[in-house]
DNA sequence: TTGTATGCGTTATCAG
DNA sequence: CTGATAACGCATACAA
């Protein structure tokens, strides 16, 4: 059990120390053969490993970066994640996953254990909350992205989905369909998606001329979507679509409307604004607006790399083209 | 941007490094008021950040553990983890998560990499093609324990579900509904649950006195699925109930059951073992073999604790048991 | 082509 | 109660 190190090596291959160093980094430019095979042997029979720790300390650098998602049950968390650490592991570096779970506290927490372990770089889905130490990060240059949520007033490279084009897009195909008294249901607006995305239902209601009611639009809690929308379907004029505002309200409604045994599409159509993996199985399949998490992702990944390498620009905001996927639980009224 | 390192805090606060480590490591039980104090003020000032990678180089130990998972896409995976992680993370100890893709070469380069993290110890769900990287862990003492799957020959602490008994429940269930002609979709029996699966599968059906028709036994790649299932169904005496042996099979036999538009469970009854996330809101609900996966992990986390602090017992494997639970896709011919 | 010396930021040991 | 000093395992000038 006892470790073996650089100097053990060394000794057995009767070289020292350095010598080992520069095989192990392959500078073996003027190395001779022999030493060479040397080296190798003694690594071989006493099963020496790197020590990845020592090597950080002195390089001040960990090959380590450090993603920070704001709800590991968001499925877009989990693909975006996905394609960051592909293009990672591609690029030599490792990463970690931590899950904020939309507490400004534990981001915090993360933020301070991830850069305390020393990870080059950050990649935040950010709660909003912790402004302070957003620019703390950004006045000491440390590399950092943002990921699907704009934080004004902190200046970071950011990789978003268009939200407010695409869910009026879906609006808009809702509409086109027949719809007048549509819903959007959503948690809380504390962060830019889920604002834009109600920016983008609300002005495709009025410019196609429809009166905007307040009771269609259901902003609360995931634990109280049930009910709230137990309330409007119950009411005078329910609606006759709804827009999810996300998967997990999707999931509310699903189950709300599995208990009661709604009829989708012809009761209540439903479309969605996110990538819901069984959309395409489920019965009714479920029209959605997708992302493409894979490309966001690498695209953050490409960007905190570069921000590393010390080749970062100014930061901007990419904003990516989402895909309305129509599919049969938003089919048409008239057909 | 520089770095602030104790030395500065020491400096600033005119004390030694030693004073300030101590401090820091909250053995301030003879330390001057004063000192105290003034300490603080200095690591405020500064906004001086622990080095966590030094430490550890000094502590070898870097209270962190990794944990290697076969196919992130399998939902008992990340459900296995976030519950490691829970528990790890009210330990104090953080956790890598890595993804092998089921290929036993990206799974050695995950344990080696982890390993030269120095990572404190390793939850694997084996690929089990690693038998002597294994066995070197073991030899070594490093503290390790499996997850989900059993590798024989390895005498490791391992944590895993009832997979014989509870496919065999299953099995039994559908019987009990009138199924004579039951098929089981399988990926390659490589590991010890599928295995163990089609050994309850088999042994259930013979019990009952039903002949095996080893047309009905397809356990093939997951990419080739849908081709046999449509094979099986189109031949002379279709099954009229099928048992998925695990989530990606399900998934795969839903997508064939969409397209071809058949009625579940009118047509064809449909049970899976394993944890899916919308089983209780698709249409028709499905019946599924549930694992504690909350349960697992955390005994998991819990043994590999355990070892790590030197109180690791002898190896054994721990047996959960699964929960039928029975949906609409497996209801009674008879009813 | 290889060896020596030094330091990375901590913690641990032991004097003082 | 506090301060030198020596590790930890490796990388890097620089010397040889």
């Amino acid at each position: 059990m006892k470790k073996v190190t650089m100097a053990d090596v060394a000794k057995k291959a009767n070289v020292s120390k350095s010598t080992v160093s520069q095989f192990l980094n392959k500078r073996y430019q003027y190395m001779g053969e022999e030493t060479k095979r040397n080296i190798e042997e003694a690594i071989k029979e006493l099963g020496y490993q790197p020590n990845f720790i020592a090597r950080s300390l002195k390089q001040k650098r960990t090959s380590t970066i450090g993603i920070i998602v704001a709800n590991i049950m968001h499925r877009l968390s989990t693909e975006v994640s996905r394609a960051i650490e592909d293009f990672c592991r591609s690029n030599e570096i490792n990463t970690i996953v931590c899950n904020a779970d939309d507490d400004p506290i534990k981001e915090k927490k993360y933020i301070e254990m991830l850069r305390a372990k020393q990870v080059d770089g950050l990649i935040i889905f950010p709660t909003g909350k912790n402004q302070e130490l957003y620019k703390n990060m950004v006045d000491q240059q440390y590399p950092l992205v943002f990921m699907d949520r704009i934080v004004s007033d902190v200046k970071v490279d950011t990789v978003v989905v268009k939200n407010e084009e695409w869910a009026s897009r879906g609006i808009q195909h809702l509409i086109d369909n027949g719809h007048e008294r549509i819903a959007m249901i959503a948690p809380p607006l504390t962060i830019s998606p889920r604002i834009e995305r109600a920016e983008g239902y609300k002005k495709t209601l009025r410019k196609n001329g429809i009166d905007l009611n307040p009771h269609y639009f259901i902003s609360t809690e995931i634990g109280t979507v049930k009910k709230e929308l137990a309330r409007l379907l119950a009411g005078d004029k329910p609606p006759t679509a709804i827009f999810a505002a996300n998967d997990l309200a999707f999931l509310q409604v699903a189950e709300y409307v599995k208990e009661k045994a709604i009829q989708v599409p012809e009761e209540l159509s439903i479309i969605v604004f996110d990538n819901i993996p069984f959309a395409h199985i489920s019965t009714p399949t479920i029209t959605t607006i997708a992302q493409p998490s894979f490309e966001m992702g690498k695209k953050a990944a490409e960007l905190l790399l570069l921000q590393i390498e010390g080749e970062g620009t100014k930061p901007r905001i990419y904003a990516f083209d989402g895909d309305l996927i129509i599919r049969e639980s938003s089919e048409s009224k008239k057909a």
